[in-house]
RNA sequence: GCGCCCGUGGCGGAAUUGGCAGACGCGCCGGAUUUAGGUUCCGGUGUCCUUGACGUGAAGGUUCAAGUCCUUUCGGGCGCACCA
């Protein structure tokens, strides 16, 4: 049989959708299974072939899941808000909705050319207003429970120019336009509360299954701290300084504290500061850092002591000093450290810049060339003295600081609250109205969507507010609450809302009364498995989870938790081993090899080429092995009409569906097809093949190459469409060969094999290798050692 | 800096998790078919002074047995809050 792929891929992918063979059903008698993939972001460059290997796996698992009689619920849409849209559109002048129409069109056409099994008639657009209605709905309950918060933050600030500046646009602390210094400046943004969230977010992932190092991320990123609060009396003021540590133990070596430069208490005490004004200069100097400048300068120590306030060390009551430095953060614990030079290795650069004392409390190191930071002997503490182990000596310190009444244990995180707004156009506007009596008010509900009004001039304002803000009439409106005048918020939120809570409304994609209806839901969630970028692991996760974990602790959705299973793929790099960027030239356009070699041989490559989970370069050469492989299995038509079983291929067949099966549930794509790739050379060397095995072959082969297995199902007369049929069987005694291969050890070193059959005991096996004149001279005059006998693999005899 | 992952032929990668390293594919070499190129088919292909020895970044260690476990070391990659 010729293979021509042209004309049989579109033939089937009509059929396909014809026949509806692919759509989620409302039988809910059935077992469910939900496989997700993170919808693609329709730039206008199209899709490459790293978007197909993202969705491959899935692919070929959900229709392993069909086979098996599962209700599959595979959908796909597009995460469509954001930048590259809208810088695109500024550029061209072309709408950002026409510009985002046309990205998904060719997307769409893309993906289909691929024969993806999608559920389009669930197909999402995170743009749209009939799904942003309920982005907005979401916030809007957030907002209800005081989840949305206004607080003041730093930017990058040309004062020349009056912008604000990304971090890209101020390097080096100029002006990208102006080379002017950049100084940070306070703005008012929205906030999401998802620290709130920080401990579900972690004992969450205790019950679900993502890959360890997706866990271990996310953990990381969440930054729990166990510690204890500190406070610390000053002199000359009648309130203590509060910190934060999770060294409470080496209390008795604390010799000086530090402040972050915008600490609060400097402008507190300003009038008992005797060099405010040399305090100030610094804070300044601080605030033409970015903060990726402050924490990258580490080697380097600056600071100011402070002049009028000192703090007593609540352990010993020595009067130690403050100083400030921008090597501790305001934004991390209460932005105020107890200082241990012996101990911490940034308070004893700090320590020996500046000559301040270094008191030893922990044995083990050497103190006058570099901090110890291990564990040890407690010594110079007191009532701490002797004591060996870090948890004890921490016990005792907050037992004695609680009887104190002067600190207590306490928790800190890493994760910020999510700074979730966007001074720009291309977003979903925030629904909040601002009214001068009633303050913030959320739009009500009934009014949602809050449509994104039409604008021809949408490029970003001058200061650094929305464009929006230009629409007069759209910005002033009623307030929901008292009536009067109000104006409307013109930030959008970011990239990031809409992929929030996308999964939920793939389970009811069309509804208008709600996100999704509660039966659906109960039915669908969770997500059985969630393929993704190693890039979504911290932000779109965490920000997701803690949606779905806010939607269920109001009543929305039935589970804690959106994704029962997480795997990631690895990148496709381009030929040249870089990863693919349209600068270097060498991205691999998928509708290219589709053109000529076909979508079989697209699937079937880019799950060969490598571990799924790992990076691997292109090849164009090695997409020839796969061409060579699809057009093997159509020459299988020609060959399946022998009806001689033999049983070394009947036994190679089972074994197969064995490993294929076992394979794709570990997504070991590449040894699957290797394993098929095997079994078709088994059968041209027998030069026979029946019918019945030619469509095991097919069916194995279906979820990876569909059109070619399809049509062949059909040229044998077949009527039902093959990627719904039944997945193969295997007999699990077949897959057993009845007489196997000993490896044979002599003094743990290789001296050859010996067939014996399966399930020989080690007495009789030992027997037959000591019998055997191949072995004969390696045990001439020597004495047994010893002897190991691994069932069916080896023996090995230790002699002497 | 902190955290995590990875180093196997000329190349992509296998190795039932401690049991015959290099499956499968690419590339290359030889042969057949072809007017020729391409395609297809058959055979070969880790290294070496080829009875045999050596080989999984390097050096040690544990073990009857190490790519796999432990220690040290070198090299590469990724993540670390308002760029998708």
């Amino acid at each position: 049989m010729r293979h021509d792929f042209k004309q049989i891929e579109q033939k089937w992918q009509e059929k396909w959708e014809e026949a509806g063979i692919f759509h989620a059903s409302d039988d809910y008698t059935k077992p469910k299974f939900y496989g997700l993939v993170e919808f693609p972001y329709p730039s206008g460059a199209g899709m490459h072939v790293g978007h197909i290997k993202a969705y491959s796996g899935l692919e070929v698992i959900s229709r392993k899941r069909r086979m098996e009689g599962y209700n599959v619920l595979f959908p796909m849409g597009f995460d469509a808000y954001g930048l590259p849209t809208e810088n695109y559109a500024i550029k061209t002048g072309i709408h950002p909705r026409i510009v985002t129409d046309n990205n998904i069109e060719k997307f769409t056409s893309q993906l289909k050319r691929v024969g993806f099994s999608f559920d389009w008639t669930k197909v999402i657009d995170t743009t749209d207003d009939k799904y942003y209605k309920w982005t907005q709905w979401i916030f809007r309950k957030m907002f209800n429970k005081g989840l949305v918060f206004r607080a003041t933050t730093l930017v990058n600030y040309c004062p020349h120019c009056k912008v604000v500046l990304s971090n890209e646009d101020s390097q080096g602390g100029k002006c990208d336009i102006c080379h002017s210094d950049i100084i940070q400046k306070s703005k008012d943004v929205w906030y999401l509360r998802i620290t709130e969230y920080a401990d579900k977010l972690l004992s969450g992932l205790e019950d679900v299954d993502y890959l360890p190092n997706v866990k271990l991320q996310q953990e990381n990123w969440i930054g729990r701290s166990e510690g204890a609060f500190v406070n610390f009396a000053l002199t000359n003021c009648d309130e203590s300084l509060r910190i934060y540590t999770t060294r409470c133990d080496t209390m008795f070596g604390v010799t000086f504290m530090v402040i972050a430069p915008e600490h609060p208490v400097i402008q507190k005490y300003a009038d008992r500061i005797k060099n405010f004004d040399e305090l100030e200069a610094y804070k300044a100097e601080c605030a033409k850092k970015t903060e990726f400048e402050r924490t990258q300068l580490v080697k380097d120590k600056t600071g100011v002591k402070i002049d009028g306030i000192a703090a007593i060390n609540p352990a010993n009551g020595k009067e130690i000093p403050i100083y400030i430095s921008d090597y501790v953060m305001m934004g991390y614990g209460t932005g105020a450290i107890m200082a241990v030079p012996a101990h911490d290795e940034r308070d004893y650069d700090f320590a020996k810049k500046f000559g301040i004392d270094i008191i030893e409390v922990i044995k083990g190191g050497d103190i006058s060339t570099e901090a110890y930071t291990g564990d040890g002997e407690m010594v110079n503490s007191d009532f701490l003295n002797g004591i060996a182990t870090k948890k004890e000596a921490i016990e005792k310190m907050l037992a004695f600081l609680a009887e104190k009444g002067i600190g207590e244990k306490g928790v800190q995180y890493k994760m910020k609250d999510w700074a979730f707004n966007r001074q720009r156009y291309w977003g979903e506007p925030i629904p909040i109205i601002h009214c001068e009596k009633c303050g913030m008010v959320g739009v009500p509900y009934e009014e949602l969507p809050l449509r994104l009004p039409n604008m021809e001039n949408f490029a970003p304002g001058e200061g650094g507010e929305s464009p929006l803000a230009k629409l007069d009439d759209w910005v002033n409106c009623t307030c929901p609450e008292c009536g009067g005048k109000a104006r409307r918020e013109t930030d959008t939120m970011p990239q990031w809302a809409g992929s929030s809570w996308y999964f939920l409304r793939y389970i009811d994609a069309h509804n208008d009364s709600v996100f999704a209806d509660p039966d659906k839901l109960k039915y669908w969630l969770p997500v059985d498995w969630y393929n993704g970028g190693m890039e979504h692991v911290t932000r779109h996760m965490i920000y997701s989870r803690f949606w779905h974990r806010f939607l269920y602790d109001i009543g929305e959705v039935p589970t804690a938790e959106p994704y029962a299973k997480r795997t990631a793929q690895g990148l496709i790099l381009g030929p040249d081993g870089e990863k693919m960027s349209k600068s270097k030239g060498n991205v691999v356009d998928p509708n290219d090899v589709v053109d000529e070699y076909g979508a079989d041989v697209l699937r079937v490559y880019i799950l060969f080429m490598g571990d799924y989970a790992s990076a691997a370069p292109w090849s164009d050469s090695s997409v020839k092995g796969c061409k060579r492989f699809i057009e093997r299995v159509a020459g299988l038509a020609d060959i399946a009409k022998g009806n001689g079983v033999t049983e070394k291929l009947e036994s190679a067949f089972h074994k197969t569906i064995k490993k294929v099966s076992a394979d794709i549930e570990d997504m070991k794509f590449n040894t699957a097809i290797a394993a098929m790739m095997s079994l078709i050379n088994e059968i041209y060397d027998a030069g026979t093949l029946t019918v019945d095995e030619l469509k095991t072959f097919i069916t194995l082969l279906n979820p990876f190459a569909p059109h070619l297995t399809e049509e062949m199902w059909h040229t044998l007369g077949e009527k039902t469409f093959l990627s719904v049929e039944k997945w193969p069987e295997y007999d699990e005694a077949k897959t057993v060969d009845s007489v196997v291969e000993y490896g044979v050890q002599i003094c743990g070193k290789f001296r050859g094999t010996i067939s014996m059959p399966t399930g020989t005991d080690k007495d009789t096996a030992i027997a037959a290798v000591r019998a055997d004149e191949n072995f004969a001279k390696f045990f001439e005059g020597k004495e047994t050692v010893k002897e190991i006998f691994v069932p069916n693999k080896l023996i090995n005899i230790v002699v002497k």
